[in-house]
DNA sequence: ATGGCGGCACAATGCCGA
């Protein structure tokens, strides 16, 4: 069983990729973030013809999430029940005894807006939901863009990103608390090269330099992490014409 | 020090992302 995760930053724009992607990597599930498509735009009849259902939510110009499957996928919810959100940045569903839930964590554009406190309201949120689905999904992952780089090792060059939205000690600290409530960054399960990232800049020749960030995650619960055999980060789209900024991470569970 | 790229929209400049 293969789980991966992808903002594509605009799915109008990117579906010719992700099909590509998809039949380069037949994955079990894909998670995508930042369709920015409203949902009577979505091309479901396209990602069916390429052997996946589908279920999304999306809104225009902005945000927008899908959950992608080669399997059924049932028990779909839209967004935190515990949080009031105009925007779409949440869609869960059961796949194969796999609570999933596809994540586009807020930005925050800068520590002292007013986009950064609803990032953490929204964490907050995020936390208090995530506790009520452990107690009835033992199998439970967490897919998506967090926007937050846990670590320094997952910045390019840390004392760059100093007082920086993405580092903040707080987005840390929400980070952390995933952890200490149980779950797992697949990707540090192993043994990784160093200087991997998921995402790079468009300007300054962000991809060629490697000035990256790792932001995009897989976490697991402890059921789910006893099964993980494998995280990987695929650089491979993010050198094809008119790429994503962002890049798949894909988790294999046994 | 700023913005640099890319996507989007009541679209030709401004907002937003990370």
């Amino acid at each position: 069983m293969k789980i991966a995760t992808w903002n594509v930053n605009s799915l109008k724009v990117r579906l010719p990729q992700v099909l590509q992607w998809l039949q380069d990597n037949p994955v079990d599930m894909l998670c995508l973030q930042e369709t920015k498509l409203t949902d009577d735009k979505f091309p479901h009849a396209e990602i069916n013809a390429a052997g996946y259902q589908v279920v999304f939510s999306g809104q225009k110009t902005y945000n927008g999430v899908a959950i992608l499957s080669r399997h059924a996928i049932t028990d779909v919810v839209k967004n935190n029940p515990l949080f009031e959100d105009e925007q779409q940045r949440i869609i869960a569903a059961t796949i194969e005894g796999i609570r999933i839930i596809c994540a586009y964590i807020p930005n925050g554009q800068a520590p002292d807006s007013d986009k950064f406190q609803y990032k953490l309201k929204w964490l907050d949120a995020l936390h208090q939901w995530l506790a009520q689905e452990q107690s009835q999904h033992a199998k439970l992952a967490l897919l998506g863009d967090y926007n937050i780089a846990p670590e320094d090792r997952d910045v390019h060059d840390p004392l760059a990103w100093v007082g920086q939205n993405l580092v903040s000690p707080e987005e840390r600290a929400a980070f952390a608390q995933l952890q200490q409530m149980g779950f797992s960054d697949a990707f540090r399960l192993f043994d990784q090269p160093e200087k991997l990232f998921s995402w790079w800049d468009y300007r300054r020749m962000g991809f060629r330099l490697n000035r990256g960030m790792r932001i995009d995650h897989i976490l697991l619960s402890p059921a789910l992490t006893a099964q993980c055999t494998a995280c990987v980060i695929d650089k491979t789209p993010r050198k094809w014409e008119q790429p994503s900024d962002h890049t798949p991470v894909i988790a294999t569970l046994q």
